[in-house]
This record gives C-alpha cells, structure tokens and sequence, in this order.
DNA sequence: CTGGGGAAGGGGCCC
DNA sequence: TGGGCCCCTTCCCCA
C-alpha cells in the first residue's frame, strides 16, 4: 500500500548536506606534493571554468593558480608554462602581456583536478564584469587585461548536466568528455524510479525500498530494511523498550520516546516567527502556519 | 483547531 | 559491502 509520504519532500527547513559532498570531491585525488611546489602562469579570462553564479560577477587579476608537480608533468607542453615559484616571472605580468605559449589552456589534466574553488583563483572587488557580456556591449567597465580580448571571449558556454560555465567551446568540450562524463558515471540511477545516487550502497539500499525483502510473519507486511521490521514486529508483540524517565509511559520506537520528552519540557523548541507560539514539534508548527498565522511567511 | 501517540520511511554513520 | 543503529521526519488517528 503505497504512502503518500513515501515522496520525498525538500523542506525549507532541513536541508541535504550537501558540504560533505563537495568536500569529499577534493579528496579523489589526493597529492603528496605541496600545491606551493610550482605556479602556474597567469590564465587567460577566456579559459577560466568559472561557474557564474559562484563568481558572482566578479573576476580579478593577475589569475594565479597552483598545481602539484607531479600532475603538471603529464600535461602537454605546448598548452601551458610552469615555473617555479622562486623564479623570476612576474606574477603580476597582465595577461595580454603573454605569449601564448605561456598562456595555460582548459587541459584535460585541469578537468581532471577537483573542481576549483572560484574564490581560490580569482581576488574579489578588482573590478566587475557585466552581468551577460552577450547582452551587453558595454566592455568599459573591464580591465585592461581583458579589453584585449577578442570579442566574444566573454560568452559562456555552459554545461546542461552540471551547469558549469567556459568561455571558449573547446573548454566545455574538454570538461564535457573528461570531467562531467567521469562525474555522471558515478552516477547510479534506479531501475525502479527516476532517484540518482552517488554510490552504490545508497542506490542498493533505496532500491529496497522497491524490493521490500523484510516480510513480517505474522501480517505479511513487508519492509524495506530489518530494523524497521523489528519495530513494526514490536506492534504485534507489545514491547516498549523504551521508557520515559519522568512518567510511566512506554514507547516501541525511540523517536516517538524523544517526541514524547517534549511534552514534559517547559521549553517548546519550535517558535511561530509571527505570533511567537510555540510548539513541541515541527509538524505542529507546520500546521499552525499552513494554517493561516502566518501569511507573510 | 491543537496536542499527542503510534507507526513507518529515508539518509547518514559506524563497525 | 552490508547490517545495525541513530536521528529526523512524516502521516494517521484520536482525545
């Protein structure tokens, strides 16, 4: 008998963590190498992977980054310089001052590095791009850096999977063939719904959710893992193994124990923003504001 | 309408 | 990798 709460909703209020994800990225490839060990040359504006929304519309130079030696020694040469970061080339040398042999172009080596973090590359408040150079003519506001660009060097091209935004075509193919390709591999989809998940583990254990292989004996009523069978097998049985320490109430499930230590606390932890009412649970919350407290809301 | 109990689901973490 | 457990959440029902 399917359950209409069996839809997962993205409440406002508890959000994915979605932080552990993104700093586990950084750890697919780990370095024994200091990213200090060598500096790269100044990138050009036009090859930069930025994400728009993340840069906020803000770029600076010079553009500095940094990568491990051992990693660089595996790029083709013609597409970037190195140096040394004791050496004597001038971190602060605009880009339009650079032959292109100097210039470090979207390498497959570079969509194979975690994502770069857009704060790491680029210094805030130098200056600020127009919000769409494609519909703004107006180049004014740049740099002298980027005013020797070609035209067009500013448009974005922009991945439909990730949304990760290039200026030059070639950019965003190298990130489509390697880096999102890579990504969407680790992708497991399930058979039985539209749900995605980045390991196995979690694709096997919503896909019991599908399957349910825990069947109760005494009802036939089936689960998906064997901890809820338990639980549902203490309503059968009667036994409350948890116990509320300030009354002689009893409880199967330990939640419901904890939502029960509510109502013995004098403090309600939930607070109507408008009225100030409080409340012992969320879903009571919910209901008092869908309800009409409060209507700005 | 509100408050509370019961039952159940999913994701994450640990071993 | 899988199982067990924890935590949070949701829905239903009833007083």
């Amino acid at each position: 008998m399917p359950r209409s709460f069996l839809v997962k909703k993205h409440l406002s209020h508890k959000k994915p963590n979605y932080g552990q994800l993104d700093s586990k990225k950084g750890e697919d490839i780990p370095s024994p190498h200091s990213p200090e060990d060598f500096v790269l040359a100044p990138v050009p504006c036009s090859e930069i992977p930025c994400s728009p929304p993340a840069l906020g519309g803000w770029l600076s130079a010079p553009l500095i980054t940094t990568i491990p030696s051992v990693e660089l020694n595996s790029v083709p040469t013609p597409l970037m310089a190195i140096r040394p970061q004791n050496s004597d080339f001038p971190a602060e040398r605009p880009v339009q001052e650079l032959s292109p042999s100097l210039l470090v172009a979207h390498t497959p080596l570079r969509d194979a590095l975690p994502p770069p973090d857009p704060m790491e590359l680029l210094e805030p408040q130098v200056f600020q791009l127009p919000k769409d150079p494609r519909l703004s003519g107006d180049r004014s506001g740049l740099p002298a850096p980027l005013l020797g660009l070609a035209p067009g060097a500013l448009d974005r091209f922009e991945c439909f999977d990730c949304c990760r935004a290039y200026f030059t075509v070639s950019g965003l193919a190298k990130h489509k063939q390697l880096h999102c390709e890579w990504q969407c591999h680790k992708c497991f989809s399930c058979k039985y719904c539209d749900k995605e998940y980045v390991s196995l583990g979690a694709l096997k254990m919503h896909i019991r959710t599908h399957t349910l292989p825990c069947v109760c004996k005494l009802c036939g009523k089936a689960f998906s893992r064997p901890w809820l069978l338990q639980g549902h097998i203490r309503t059968h049985t009667g036994e409350k193994p948890f116990s509320c320490p300030h009354c002689s109430r009893a409880f199967a499930d330990r939640s419901n124990l904890r939502a029960h230590l509510q109502t013995h606390s004098e403090i309600k932890k939930y607070q109507c923003k408008s009225c100030s009412k409080t409340f012992s649970r969320i879903s009571l919350l919910s209901k008092h504001e869908e309800a009409g407290c409060c209507p700005l809301s």
